[in-house]
RNA sequence: GCACCCGUAGCUCAGCUGGAUAGAGCGCUGCCCUCCGAAGGCAGAGGCCAGAGGUUCGAAUCCUCUCGGGUGCGCCA
């Protein structure tokens, strides 16, 4: 399926006929043999860098190596011409019959074109958003949302087996707060004037909830101490916290296979079991931290705490697992969750963070690392914040003013699928720039209408040719004589489809998901390119008066709006099939 | 002070894990509809890839250092 796999095995061939001929030494290594599309597409349909990989290893000059190589690759029937190029290079051209069965490949196999079988069925654990119980998601969760959920539906296109996860931090004093909090609302809501006080959250989203507790136990707790209700505020406020974020996710369309309770590794002994597991491989230990350098905190003072040896797995300084007063730091149910997912079976593990969590991933690592015995890896995706703009100017965020923006005030602006694909529209690690104007436009200038365009274009030129009386069913299509098929333009534009299945393993093996959302672009590019030849070119339109011909073009289009679908369904965006 | 991320066209960003003359959009210049939807396309100008060393056939990409920007740094999760 992967032609670009294909083509490199047989070079490897190839090389393996010439080390049997004596033209190479044996037993060398080819694993750095690559094939790839040449940069400029003038070089070729693909270039191998075998000869100049093998040249010093070999101990021959890499143009001879090339030309020998060229010598065998000239008698396979996919291959035109192979010339060598440049310092060493071997560029390929392929016959066209190569594209154009390509094309009838993407028909036949559907959205499925570019399922790879990279991951093996290997269970991998993505957890993302995490976001703790105590409001409502906001731009910078709606971020890491999106990501992870790409992530982990590129993963699945890449053959493995994938759980979608949230961590609800449930287990802190941040729940009591919000406890508190609640409670106040529900006096409100018995008609008492309340005051919110520092360390309370103030949020309107809490108004309805204090409402509903009312309406829930009357008044029995109106004027009670806290030891009398905040077990059973708490619970119910979190049920209801946790009630609005799903909501919330569902609004942008992620649905998680696991919740995974913080509180629930407390009290039953699970914390204790992973601190122990770290004791017997020697890694906990009694200590005094030194304070960080250049920068002591004016209340530092040596304090002897449990501490876990991350030193010993990667990280710069050993982490406090206790605290001085004996109870658990933050870090503790972190590492028992993660040796929870450990034990679980899971073949790999994905954090997604946001940005602000940089000074974890180390001991997170170091964690992870120690508990699987570097069994298990475990990758860390950082996602940096999100800068929200308002007709270019920025849109000022105050959490005290409580003017904060919600993914749900995004969502509901906007809409899911142009949120998700200007999400994914940068890299993981670098900041986006979100303006809200902007991702509602209707040009090149936005990628998620460029690419929606496209695939309406198709919707488009398929309507056409029915109404001409031109049946363009699947069945009609995949029996299309797509040697009709022969300008440039057009097995170009296979050529782009041809790319696809390497891009989704390119993209699985580096967890970024952007890549998917460049390539769209780009795909899109190539398309609108060549419909616009069509007003140069008449013989390059779609339709066609001849049946034949149509068949044949329409089968490019719609090949080309299925990888787009492919594509957008991994981003989880709704293919268009007509702009208004 | 230390760690992590970032630095690529005037602006916003890609760059396929080391490949050929570094790409795209916006902006700027000039073109293309008696039109298969021009909500699009074509062409041009614009670069010391922050800087300096190193590794090698070959570096924006890997290593070291420097300079700038961001984030974090024991009883907050």
């Amino acid at each position: 399926m992967n032609l670009f796999a294909d083509i490199r095995a047989l070079v490897l061939d190839c090389l393996q006929g010439m080390a049997a001929d004596g033209q190479l030494p044996h037993g060398m290594s080819f694993d750095n043999v690559t094939v790839e599309p040449p940069r400029d597409a003038a070089h070729g349909d693909m270039a191998t860098n075998a000869a100049m990989v093998l040249a010093k290893p070999a101990g021959q000059k890499p143009r001879d190596i090339a030309e020998a190589l060229a010598e065998r690759l000239r008698t396979d029937a996919r291959i035109n011409r192979a010339e060598v190029a440049g310092p060493g290079f071997l560029n390929l051209r392929l016959l066209p019959g190569v594209w154009q069965s390509m094309i009838g490949n993407i028909l036949t196999a559907g959205t499925d074109f570019g399922r790879a079988t990279l991951g093996q069925g290997k269970r991998i654990n993505v957890e993302y958003v995490s976001a703790n119980p105590t409001g409502p998601l906001h731009v910078g969760h709606t971020r890491g949302a999106v990501f992870g959920d790409a992530l982990a539906s590129l993963l699945e296109f890449a053959g493995y087996d994938v759980t979608r996860e949230y961590y609800i931090n449930d287990g802190g004093a941040q729940v009591d707060v919000l406890a508190r909090s609640v409670y106040l609302r529900y006096l409100e809501a018995h008609g008492q004037k309340v005051a919110f006080p520092d360390g309370t959250y103030p949020g309107d989203y809490l108004i309805a909830v204090g409402e509903a507790l009312k309406e829930k136990v009357g008044d029995s707790f109106v004027d009670k101490g806290e030891q009398f209700w905040l077990a059973d505020v708490r619970d119910f406020a979190m049920d209801a916290m946790m009630t609005m974020i799903r909501e919330d996710l569902a609004a942008l369309g992620v649905e998680m296979d696991v919740f995974y309770s913080e509180k629930s590794l407390y009290g039953t002994g699970r914390i204790e079991a992973a601190i122990d597991d770290l004791r017997e491989k020697g890694l906990i230990y009694e200590g005094v931290l030194e304070p960080p350098k250049g920068k002591t905190p004016e209340d530092w003072e040596p304090r002897e705490q449990t501490l876990f040896k991350s030193t010993e797995h990667g990280d710069d300084v050993d982490r406090p697992v206790k605290k001085s007063d004996g109870s658990w730091t933050y870090f503790a149910p972190d590492i028992a969750y993660h040796y929870d997912k450990v034990q679980r079976g899971f073949d790999a593990l994905i954090d997604v963070f946001g940005a602000d969590h940089g000074g974890y991933v180390k001991r997170m690592k170091a964690a992870v690392s120690a508990l699987s015995e570097g069994a298990v890896p475990l990758d860390i995706k950082l996602c940096q914040l999100v800068k929200l703009f308002k007709n270019g100017e920025p849109f000022k965020m105050s959490k005290r003013a409580g003017t904060f923006v919600t993914l749900r005030d995004v969502v509901d602006q906007v809409g899911p699928d142009v949120t998700r694909f200007v999400m994914l529209t940068r890299k993981n690690d670098a900041m986006l720039d979100f303006d809200f104007d902007k991702v509602m436009e209707q040009s090149r200038e936005n990628p998620v209408f460029y690419v929606q365009y496209a695939h309406a274009r198709v919707a488009s030129a398929m309507r056409k040719a029915t109404e001409a009386g031109i049946p363009v069913d699947d069945a009609t299509l995949r029996a299309a004589d797509l040697s009709l098929l022969d300008h440039e333009a057009e097995l170009g534009l296979a050529a782009k489809l041809a790319e696809w299945p390497r891009l989704v393993e390119a993209a699985a093996q580096s967890n970024e998901p952007h890549r998917v959302a460049f390539y769209l672009y780009e795909l899109a590019g190539t398309f609108h390119a060549l419909w616009n030849k069509g007003n140069d070119v008449p013989s390059l339109r779609f339709v066609q008066d001849d049946p034949k011909v149509t068949a044949a073009k329409i089968a490019l289009a719609r090949a080309t709006s299925v990888v787009i679908a492919a594509g957008l369904g991994i981003l989880g965006v709704t293919p268009a099939q007509e702009m208004r």
